[in-house]
DNA sequence: TGCATTTATGCGCATGTATGCACGGATAGA
DNA sequence: TCTATCCGTGCATACATGCGCATAAATGCA
């Protein structure tokens, strides 16, 4: 019964670790890219690589990356392509993480505050 | 003024942003060994890489990896080494990058709801 | 002491990825 | 039409990383 509810929380945990996601945000050019889109709002590519060190090819890149994982859209406008960061689709995603891994707690780390209901179910199978 | 607030939410994102937290759960290998921890609790290596098809070797710096980025904690009992997940720290994280994006949305993203206090300060700057 | 078991680490190899350069396509303006 | 600007994409290269194998260190047991 326990590790029902364990299995449960694992199958969310695993659901909501998108790797794309994560992938997307582990990269410090990618990360200094959603820090341009945040300070200076809806940007082209040229605007976001204006003082970077990288190329503009390589931001373009790094962009389709971040589009491709949801965390930026991108639109054409006339010879320009602006993006914007998708700020609802990113907290949705950590707040679906938060969750998963919130309700996880009680039934991993017993003892660690907040596990007083579940008394000793660290060793429920093997 | 709406520029400095903008400053600091993008300073507390780019600060819960951790490289390696991000890394270290981007990884397929790293996810696995992450489910079996949340099914089976504490484990040591053996168990973990018991049915996996990569080597202890690698699923013992995996582990490491893990245990750097704050995912999980080891301890050397006797010749074994048992894992576990160190779920509060995890939450934490993901509750701190989840607030900072929530703070920041109202400023980088108006018209996507709950932005009606923020009008037009999409271009304050430039 | 001698042996088996479990980890951790050094090494080489294969794969993935970030980067820069050059080219072609698309669009705005003269 | 002609030119300039902006963007996307193939290509080659350098770097990072996951992986397995062999080996050393540490511990438990006979």
């Amino acid at each position: 019964m326990v590790d029902v509810t364990r299995q449960q929380a694992a199958n969310r945990c695993l659901a909501a670790l998108d790797t794309a996601f994560m992938s997307a945000l582990c990269e410090p050019a990618r990360c200094e890219i959603l820090r341009r889109l945040i300070l200076n709002g809806r940007s082209d590519i040229g605007a976001i690589a204006s003082g970077m060190p990288q190329d503009r090819s390589v931001v373009s890149r790094h962009l389709q990356v971040l589009e491709r994982a949801g965390v930026v859209s991108g639109a054409k406008v006339g010879r320009a392509t602006y993006y914007e960061i998708e700020g609802p689709a990113v907290l949705a995603k950590l707040e679906a993480l938060a969750d998963a891994f919130r309700t996880l707690i009680p039934s991993c780390c017993p003892g660690s505050a907040m596990a007083a209901a579940a008394p000793h179910d660290t060793q429920t199978r093997s």
